[in-house]
DNA sequence: CTGAAAGCGCTTACAG
DNA sequence: CTGAAAGCGCTTACAG
């Protein structure tokens, strides 16, 4: 491995100017920076980060914190995948990588003294590192923790997640307007008697697309009956069990808006047993565009989220914020659109 | 944030103690190392990593390599997220990271000079960073940098890909035998006439499970026909065709093993425009169990693949190779097993 | 069992 | 435009 003074010695410069060609090439006269760049590229040589890093006290690393150690077993964030590749790549684009934090008490234990303050380890690993910033992932148990970074002073973004901090941001979809789309589709075919299957009112998309469907029934003049808004939990389950109770009314909706694919899913197969044909004895919309949304029998209409966006939106308010330094402003909050996918499962190819 | 000699003179210790404390906890005195680390605590003291990793050459990272530039549009690995989730748990435990690899030609460029042996630059990073060791997943056309990586000599396990050097090693399924349950299930079903949909030959998975339907035909005294082994490439619409093709010969199979759920998936939507039920008129058997498959119609038979224990075998070959040193032996390939899961598109439910 | 010292490979004011 | 020097925060032989 070439180390800069190896490097310097061959060139006849000291290792000062070496390190000034690949840190500011515009304070070196264009004869040594040449002449150095050529010789780097022939010894192969690299910068070691973890001496950048201890020498500048930033990494070039962001952190993601996405806890798999605490969440409900079977849970699976609908679209990671997509998360993922989006943050990772507009990263790279800047020539970040992305850490994912080790969670969990084995991690922590492994390390010198467990704090109080940050049980999980999140933020221990975040200083020791010196990460440039942090992306946070909900899992639903981790407010305590987002809560800490946010407060913290670092750079940091969460998703669908409302954080509050003097460099905190967000971003999530329009979920309002998400689920106005949904309701307004619906009350389009003809429906006056729309549910929905709403998602924990705690989170934050959970209580936006409720918001959007009180909002779009109100709209358009349809008074909202209490007894249609069943509460899930984003879980299959219980999109499941919440249809099977609105199906049971005394005057059940002829329409149903899940307010998330997973629940939406669970929806469909409650119908199913319940003898119920979709979208013909009730029609349905779900929330997310998951895979199998096109896969299920009849195929799901839904509110599709920007799912890569989600990363790039990501990382750029990181980058935005590393980038700028301190004195930058903190990036608003970023609202993505949604797009209604229309497929069998409302009935709009044959509406009544 | 407190350093190691900030510590070192409130507790009247020598730095060197200090840092004994932490790591060889054995070779100091009881009394004084209770008072460093009462200190410590009280202290919130965290080593830094950097300069940790500069001191010794080596980092508590591992480097996770998944292209996501080059890899072809549309593509999602069929359970990237519970292998994410294994894999990062499994090295939690051990109090290292992963790391995910800045990947394409963005992220390159803007590192001091492009190495031609490293067009992507992943080796690149790893030397930059000393990461502890390696885990590669197969993006399709990362082949060089694999072998590159395998040749190396640092600690490197790949996923589904077989791999050879030094330090290296891979974890795959037991896709012959995965691929036998399926055929020998199908057998028992009384079907003699039974087709594949194979992945690429070049895939370690595809040859497998080829070889291992080929295996179990000959070994019931079935013979092979050559006209009943399709070849696609793992993706959805390559079943489709492949199904299609299949349902068109003069002497259709009355049975297909698809080497992939992704493409039972489009073979079962071939089925169903073919105007061919399934599993009355030609039984289906998938492999992988992706999610999708217990929610199509009808539900795919599949042989299911030990999704989370790829991320935990492959962590704890990287662990054993990292924490044993260059002279602990390199673990051998790991197989894990893989179960059938029936369901209907198998007709077991009614066997002809 | 403990300390003084060298070293890991960089960056960055400070002079010139 | 360039260099000498200090410093980033640790670890680890080497003595004692």
């Amino acid at each position: 491995m070439t180390t800069i003074r190896e490097l310097a010695q061959l060139c006849g410069v000291s290792l000062a100017t070496v390190s000034r060609v690949f840190n500011k090439p515009d304070s070196v006269s264009p004869k040594t920076r040449e002449r150095v760049e050529r010789m780097a590229r022939e010894l192969d040589y690299r910068p070691n980060e973890s001496a950048r890093t201890l020498a500048t006290g930033r990494s070039t690393m962001v952190g993601l914190v996405w806890d798999t150690d605490h969440r409900r077993s079977g849970w699976r964030h609908p679209f990671l995948q997509d998360l993922l590749i989006g943050l990772k790549s507009a990263l790279s684009a800047h020539g970040y990588h992305l850490l994912m934090l080790a969670t969990g008490e084995a991690a922590h234990h492994r390390q010198v003294g467990a704090s109080l303050a940050d049980p999980v380890g999140y933020v221990d690993t975040v200083r020791r590192h010196d990460l440039a910033g942090v992306v946070l992932i909900d899992s639903g148990s981790d407010a305590e923790a987002f809560a800490l970074f946010a407060q913290s002073g670092l750079p940091c973004v969460a998703i669908d997640v409302a954080v509050d901090g003097p460099r905190a941001t967000y971003v999530t979809s329009a979920n309002a307007e998400g689920a106005g789309q949904a309701v307004r589709h619906l009350l389009g075919l003809g429906h006056r008697r729309i549910a929905t299957i709403a998602g924990p009112a705690r989170t934050r998309p959970g209580a936006d697309r409720l918001a959007g469907y009180r909002a779009a029934l109100a709209e358009a003049g349809v008074p909202v009956r209490e007894d249609y808004v069943a509460e899930g939990d984003f879980y299959r389950a219980s999109g499941h069990s919440a249809m099977r109770k609105l199906l049971a009314l005394p005057e059940p909706p002829t329409a149903v808006f899940a307010a998330g694919d997973e629940m939406a899913v669970g929806a469909l197969l409650a119908a199913r047993q319940a003898g119920c044909r979709v979208p013909d004895d009730v029609a349905l919309v779900g929330f997310d565009d998951i895979e199998v949304a096109a896969l299920v029998e009849p195929a799901l209409t839904t509110v599709a989220q920007d799912k890569s966006g989600f990363g790039r939106a990501a990382a750029a308010a990181v980058m935005a914020m590393v980038e700028g330094g301190k004195a930058a402003p903190t990036p608003a909050p970023v609202e993505l659109a949604t797009t209604l996918v229309v497929r069998d499962s409302c009935g709009a190819a044959a509406p009544r």
